[in-house]
DNA sequence: GTGCATACTTAGAAGACCAGAA
DNA sequence: TTCTGGTCTTCTAAGTATGCAC
């Protein structure tokens, strides 16, 4: 749209515009044109396929055919040239024309342009008609403007015509900043950060422990295998393999995979191409999920932001309310109650995993809901060992006191099932339920309360807001809530036991708090997260072991020389030492001794924890974060990739 | 009530990377 | 410059959760 066009009012323009000539109309860069006069070309109800058709020379308008001055879009100076003087010149001037002549193409022109005019109007009131439809829309029924004709648009075209001004007039730099403004503000939604982008290559299925489909091959995945999701209107992306196809192309924006195909090993299970975990879908379900963790108990020395102190310590009424249920149902003559209490009893105190049902073609492992006979043992007078293979068939191997009323009822449980029957050592535990029927017995505490005691929860929540966090209360939401309390409790020990005053002694308190030995019964410890031990730690073990013993022949030999110093008596170098000297180098050389050993003992006791899951997966950042605050420590997230290939991800 | 399909999270192994020590 | 050891990243297996059809 010209500039000039563009300062004129619509209403105006409508009656102004009806002067397009006919190399106007064929002009090739239709955007430039005014709206207007790019509407006098094309029916509405035709417009965008017409646009093609006219500039292919089509002779619509009735003045004969106009392929002369369409077809090679003229030269670029006949723009400029009238309508009839164009005419003229087109045709071959043989002889002069007659006056009588001369009138006829006069009254051509002019009839043209009555007709074009015409149009134009009535293309307009179209335009109109289907705006004040639109707005009307938008107005809702029961608005006060009820027609178009009272309406004065002029403040909101005055404002357009300020700002466009306004940008007209700005340097050359502004321009610039405000360009890498715009695009640092669009860049989330050009850029994803794409976790696992590539095709899992052929090879042999190995699984954990031992999978009954160990050995089997997997084979390669080609593009038509996979379906891939994408935007309406994004291009379909190529693939390297000619002649294929996606297996389908779909646009489902209610899910956040990117592409899947099926697991060529095990076909009732799809792999998916997803975003990275920084992006911020996964980060925002990750905060979802501690939100949803922390909501019915309340963290008690979190003071920051989302949930108020008083809200939390209401919420956290709501867990005294369920281990209350639970501790009933130990006592109920209800065996399916009995068992489920028994059962959420071990989730919320040793947090375990829930134990979906399993397949004959997998690894025969258990949780918490698929614990058989045989992995459970009751040692009197009250204390229960556990001994089975989790996920990934790690071993738990725990031995736990337990309430006494929860000791007899496993005791029963072990013995006969819910109708009495003897159990067999491969039978289930829990056999009158399973970890469906438990997260649905989770959602229906929060439906069983009444909107009154949600009221006494919700403390400026609505009842839809409180229902939607406590809907995701399921067996997992334990092992979360247990593993982030875990970490405030222990960082809370440090804080009250600490001398620390430094930065460095504070941070190198929370590292102990992560990792040091007196806390092995923390996080990694509590959900069980083992790791093989690194091939390198018995040559590690080595080094370090005759570390320590040159140490403390060392501080042996420091001894000897001490007490020839005190006798005043000269060392094996023949110098006299100054004792006061000799003793304090060699209490140094203990604290260093005392140091080499904590560090030795840790990786001893760490060699088979892994620290990096709970980390990653269970400790709510914000617990880290808040320490840092009551500390005064500076704790920032690390920064962004600045490599412009590989943006973060916010689409 | 049950089984199945689908979608998403959690998990350990192994290799890559990097900083500090030798 | 090379070695070492800790941490990070990648890979993909193995869980959890839930809606739907029957």
């Amino acid at each position: 749209m010209s500039d000039s066009e563009d300062d004129v009012p619509l209403g105006q323009r409508a009656a102004a515009a009806p002067k397009p000539t006919p190399m106007q109309e064929d002009s090739s860069s239709e955007d430039d044109q005014p709206l207007a006069a790019r509407a006098a070309r094309t029916p509405a109800s035709k417009r965008p396929s017409k646009a093609v058709s006219d500039s292919e020379g089509s002779d619509d308008d009735g003045s004969g055919s106009d392929d002369d001055a369409s077809s090679g879009s003229g030269s670029d100076d006949s723009d400029d040239v009238p309508l009839a003087q164009r005419r003229a010149a087109a045709t071959p001037a043989k002889k002069k024309p007659a006056p009588a002549a001369a009138v006829a193409v006069l009254f051509e022109v002019v009839l043209e342009r009555l007709v074009l005019r015409r149009r134009l109007l009535l293309l307009v009131l179209a335009f109109i008609k289907n705006f004040w439809e639109g707005f009307r829309e938008v107005l809702g029924p029961r608005h006060v403007i009820k027609s178009l004709d009272k309406c004065d648009f002029t403040p909101i075209y005055d404002w357009h015509a300020a700002e466009r001004e306004k940008k007209k007039g700005a340097t050359k730099e502004e321009k610039q900043q405000q360009k890498e403004e715009r695009e640092a503000k669009e860049a989330k939604y050009k850029f994803a950060l794409v976790g696992n982008f590539r095709v899992e290559p052929p090879g042999l299925f190995r699984g954990r422990g031992e999978h009954p489909k160990m050995g089997k091959v997997k084979k390669r995945v080609y593009p038509r295998d996979i379906t891939i999701n994408i935007g309406k209107d994004a291009p379909i992306p190529e693939h390297p393999y000619p002649g294929q196809r996606w297996k389908e192309v779909r646009h489902d924006s209610g899910v956040t995979w990117l592409a899947y195909w099926r697991d060529t090993v095990n076909p009732k299970e799809f792999k998916y191409v997803w975003l990275s975990a920084n992006s911020t879908f996964k980060s925002e379900s990750d905060l979802l999920k501690y939100e949803k963790a922390r909501a019915p108990w309340g963290w008690a020395r979190l003071g920051w932001g989302g949930m108020g102190a008083r809200r939390a310590r209401k919420l956290k009424d709501f867990i005294v309310d369920i281990r209350r249920q639970y501790t009933k149902d130990w006592g109920s003559s209800d065996m399916r109650k009995k068992q489920m209490g028994v059962a959420l009893y071990f989730l919320d105190k040793l947090a375990l995993r829930a134990g979906h049902e399993k397949d004959e073609d997998e690894a025969d492992t258990v949780g918490c809901c698929t614990l058989k006979v045989e992995n459970v043992e009751c040692i009197p007078p009250n204390h229960i060992k556990f001994d089975f293979l989790g996920k990934d068939s790690i071993r738990y191997e725990n031995t736990v006191e337990v309430e006494v009323a929860v000791y007899r009822a496993v005791e029963q449980f072990l013995r006969c099932d819910e109708r009495g029957k003897r159990k067999a050592p491969r039978d289930m535990l829990f056999d009158a339920f399973d970890a469906t029927d438990l997260n649905k017995e989770l959602k229906g505490l929060m439906d069983g309360l009444s909107v009154k005691e949600l009221e006494g929860l919700m403390d400026g929540l609505s009842v839809k807001e409180l229902k939607g966090l406590m809907d995701g209360l399921s067996v997992k939401v334990f092992r979360t809530y247990n593993a982030s309390i875990t970490l405030d409790r222990l960082l809370a020990e440090t804080e009250d036991a600490s001398a620390a005053t430094t930065v460095d002694e504070k941070k190198a308190e929370y590292d102990r708090a992560n990792k040091e030995a007196r806390f092995l019964g923390g996080v990694a410890i509590l959900c069980n997260h083992q790791r093989s031990v690194p091939k390198t730690h018995g040559t590690q073990m080595e080094k370090m072991n005759a570390k320590l013993d040159g140490m403390r022949d060392e501080i042996t030999e420091l001894q000897a020389e001490l007490a020839l110093a005190k006798k005043g008596k000269a060392n094996k170098e023949g110098k006299k030492l100054n004792p006061e000297a000799v003793e304090k180098k060699i209490a140094g050389k203990k604290r260093a001794l005392a140091k080499a050993e904590l560090a030795a003992a840790v990786k001893e006791d760490l060699k088979t924890v892994a620290l990096g899951t709970s980390k990653i997966n269970y400790m709510d950042p914000r617990i880290t974060i808040a320490w840092a605050k009551r500390n005064e420590l500076d704790a920032k997230p690390r920064p962004p990739p600045t490599d412009s290939s590989s943006r973060r991800t916010d689409s």
